[in-house]
DNA sequence: CGACTAGTTGAGGCCAGTCAATGTTGGTGG
DNA sequence: CCACCAACATTGACTGGCCTCAACTAGTCG
């Protein structure tokens, strides 16, 4: 089997689909190849490698996948087989357990790269869902393991990579494990708004592209909860919110909860 | 620099140590390098590697570390070095903040891998303390790297052991983010006796290694619930607790807690 | 023995969950 | 354009689970 059939497979995700509705996964097979020009290589995996390299890297980006709102990346037991750097839009990763336990376990937004719960077993734990019209690029996950073996920079790079997500999440883990309702959305909105920053956007002004329950998931608290603590944030003059719109009026103020008393 | 002057200073921890008491770290250069006849092989980085490959991988567990309960592994801010294989003993490890907030992220015992906090920044952000007189093997991190560039089977188990702490931490974050205090206890206490089964040790009856305030840090909780609920467990039948002494006497009750609505 | 740490148990309070009613928004079709 | 509907969001009243504070007990080590 030729490189580009192997890409087909992967891009037209030819294992049945575990679930009811279909998945209208769409792909672009002729725009691929552009990460030296990509306006997110400096978040990417590209970062360190020089411009020979990153050339080379091209050829391992071989297929893009749009995806519309709502639609997923990739399902629970479906083989691992790639990861996933996000181009445009913005995907959450929700986790379901045996028992039907459900948690939102994080929101990725551009220039970042989703897929590496299937590592572990080489099955996908987890479920990827568009919150957006969302396009993404396909990175073959034994090519890039083949790559790090030649590349000690895109070694490094991947297991960077690999380290962040350990670091993020146990950022998420000190989160639940001991902050309260109010500490929780603060730290929420200050990570969104420090992302925001890192990709050029507002950082005191954003949309949402999660719902109350979803950021609730998110936070281990119930959405009213959540709606509740939106609103308090906005009386004491720390927030502005119409729905999802939201303006950071006093990040400090918001600092300072985080920083409060167990 | 030689080799063994890189593992000095490696072993003998040249940096001040940050904290007043000092580090009794002690080392046995000697007894390196038995990988092959190690007990733990099939549970360790050598999962995967034949005799030769194993032989070589030897060649960089070059040191050993002893250090005494409740001595520190490594301590937030030092520079990352090395992973640390558990050969005995275990150890907790612990997140702390700029604001003070802390928490135990994890308990690990013989044959588990610990250090990879410090992967993403090249230094450690959490601290790693044993529970007992513990041993550790030193496995050097670039020399780890330099290996899996050479083999794909090393470089597949260095990838599949960051992607476990990945797993790992996503099943924490599970728990605290959709778990009531009983159900995390009951799923701590199961997860303690699935590690046990898999070291040989029985699966129904152990000794913790940590008091109950680490016990709650660990599952988002105050000690006085945690112990609470270990006398509603007893009382109920669950279990049986004499201090640190644990007998499950009903498992599958403790499984059917968990399972229980959100 | 006394000092100390770890653990247990009780009483009461508060934070967040639960249940429920109402308001808002966005998409669809007449 | 508007009516309608469903999904999302807000707000209130009440409940309950876990935390807080506190007293007491059981080991452990000098």
């Amino acid at each position: 089997m030729d490189a580009s059939a192997i890409l087909e497979r992967i891009a037209f995700r030819d294992e049945p689909a575990k679930s009811a509705e279909p998945i209208r996964a769409r792909i672009n097979v002729g725009t691929a190849g552009l990460c030296s020009e990509c306006s997110l290589r400096h978040l990417c995996l590209t970062v360190g490698l020089d411009a020979l390299a990153t050339k080379a890297f091209e050829q391992i980006v071989s297929a893009r996948v749009r995806i519309g709102k709502g639609e997923t990346l990739f399902r629970p037991g479906e083989p691992f087989r790639a990861l996933y750097a996000i181009r445009s839009g913005s995907c959450k990763s929700v986790l379901v357990t045996e028992e039907g336990r459900e948690q939102v376990a994080g929101y990725h937004m551009r220039g970042e790269i989703v897929g590496i719960d299937g590592l572990s077993t080489r099955f996908h734990e987890s479920e990827a869902v568009a919150l957006e019209d969302s396009e993404f690029c396909t990175l073959p996950f034994d090519r890039l393991e083949e790559f790090a073996r030649r590349d000690a920079r895109l070694q490094h790079g991947l297991h960077r990579l690999l380290a962040a997500e350990v670091a993020r999440e146990r950022n998420v883990m000190l989160m639940l494990g001991t902050m309260r309702a109010e500490q929780r959305l603060a730290s929420f909105l200050l990570d969104l708004s420090r992302r925001y920053r890192d990709r050029g956007y507002s950082s005191t002004e954003f949309i949402l592209r999660m719902t109350r329950e979803e950021i609730g998931s998110f936070l281990g608290l119930k959405l009213e909860t959540v709606s509740r603590l939106f609103s308090r944030f906005q009386e004491e003059g720390l927030i502005e919110v119409h729905g999802r719109a939201v303006k950071l009026r006093n990040p400090a103020a918001l600092k300072e909860i985080i920083g409060q008393r167990g």
